[in-house]
This record gives C-alpha cells, sequence and structure tokens, in this order.
DNA sequence: AACGGCTTCAACCGCTGCAGT
DNA sequence: GACTGCAGCGGTTGAAGCCGT
C-alpha cells in the first residue's frame, strides 16, 4: 500500500487520515484478490502503512461493493427508529436490516437525528417552562388581587350587616369566641364567596393568558 | 466578502468476545 | 483453564462543508 505520508503522527509506522485514491485502489486490490477478512495480513500487503483496523474499517464503510451513499431515505429512518427503540445501540444489527448502509452509517445519523430531536425537545421543554412560570406568576397575581378583593369585600359586606343588624357584629361572648362554629358565620361566609363569585367570577379568562 | 456556529461524515480509539494454541 | 491475537463493535473526535448574519 501507498505510504501514507504527509498527516498526523506515525504510530508503529502507520499514518493516520484520510485514505488517498491510490490507497483506496490498494486495499480494492488485495480484498479482491484474498478476499475480505486477515486484516491483520493486509497491514502486512506491501507497501501498506495502514493497521488491520483502519484496512477493514475502510473497506466495510466506505469501499464495499453495494453500498448505498447519500440521503437516508424516510423508510429507512422509520427502520432506524423502530430498530433502534427495539435494539438499542446495536448498530452493526440495524445495519444488517438495512443494506447498503453501514453501522458508521447508521451511528452517524442517529447521532444527528437524536440530537435535532433533544434540541426541538429543548425548545419545546423551555417554552412549557415558560408558559408554566407565566401560569405561575398569573395565578400569585390573582391569589394577591383575590386576598385584596376578600378584605375589601368583606370591609364592605360586614360595614353594610352592621348597619342591617349591629347585633350580628357584636354577638355574645360565646359567639365571639365560637365564629367558625356558628351556623350564621358559616352561611355568611358562603354568601360572601358566592357574592364575590358573582362579582369577580370571569373577569380574569385563565384560558386567555398568552 | 468575511466570519462564526452548526452539521455531517470519515476515521481513530478502546474495549469485548471469540478462536486457536 | 490461561494466554494471545484478531475481528468486530460502539463511542468519540476532528476536518470539511454549509448556512446564517
Amino acid at each position: 500500500m501507498v505510504a501514507r505520508m504527509g498527516w498526523g503522527i506515525p504510530e508503529q509506522g502507520w499514518r493516520k487520515g484520510p485514505w488517498t485514491p491510490e490507497e483506496d485502489k490498494l486495499l480494492m486490490e488485495y480484498v479482491s484478490l484474498h478476499g475480505e477478512g486477515r486484516w491483520s495480513s493486509v497491514s502486512r500487503y506491501p507497501g501498506s502503512s495502514s493497521s488491520g483496523k483502519s484496512c477493514r474499517l475502510r473497506w466495510v464503510n466506505y469501499l464495499r461493493p453495494g453500498l448505498k451513499r447519500g440521503q437516508i431515505s424516510p423508510q429507512e429512518e422509520g427502520i432506524i427508529i423502530e430498530l433502534h427503540a427495539l435494539l438499542g445501540n446495536k448498530w452493526s444489527t440495524i445495519a444488517r436490516y438495512l443494506p447498503g448502509r453501514t453501522d458508521n452509517e447508521i451511528k452517524n445519523y442517529w447521532r444527528t437525528h437524536s440530537k435535532k430531536k433533544e434540541k426541538s425537545s429543548q425548545k419545546q421543554g423551555k417554552r412549557e417552562a415558560q408558559i408554566l412560570k407565566q401560569e405561575e406568576e398569573h395565578q400569585q397575581h390573582l391569589q394577591q388581587q383575590l386576598e385584596a378583593v376578600d378584605m375589601k369585600m368583606v370591609n364592605t359586606i360586614a360595614h353594610e350587616k352592621m348597619h342591617e343588624a349591629p347585633e350580628m357584629m357584636y354577638p355574645t361572648v360565646k359567639d365571639q369566641c365560637l365564629p367558625v362554629m356558628s351556623q350564621d358565620v358559616v352561611s355568611w361566609a358562603d354568601s360572601v364567596v358566592e357574592d364575590y363569585y358573582r362579582l369577580w367570577g370571569g373577569f380574569w379568562n385563565v384560558d386567555d393568558r398568552p
């Protein structure tokens, strides 16, 4: 094999980096003569400067006849998604179901695919979090309004009741001590709430948020 | 036109499993 | 059974190309 010079750091006499057309030609020649496998002996082939591993990878991922190049079709994508859900990161197994595709190609595709998915879900998550925050803020605002209105309402109604029936506002000691036990107070509170909702209900449409 | 960020893809690295001795 | 060498696999890296500003 033509010495792979001029790129990377030579390791054990092998050089790293992209393959040249001459190297490809020599590797194809070797495989056509000796067949696939025995990759360690490829590296000992006259002129070889690549490790057996590297030769195997180059053959399997790039030079092997019948390889499909180019975009993964939607059908293939569907198969990949299904098989990945079934098998996990068994790229070589998945590749067997996709003639002409290599494990490396599928792995790379999945990586970019899942990255995209992750990004879009992150965006979606951010949006959801934003909506949730807005909702919380809205609820908090609503609560503050309610409290403010409650006080106002209680004062107003209490003032009215005091004029209507002063004895209701200054009950006996017993009544002062046990207001929540009193049926009158309970029904009065109910009526306050009812009044309140009649007044303010529908004022803020919760579904009308941004 | 230039620049920076992003995507794609070929190649490398380290690990595991298996077969031969 | 232990050791060794090899093939194969999955994870990771980095160069090149693309795209938006």
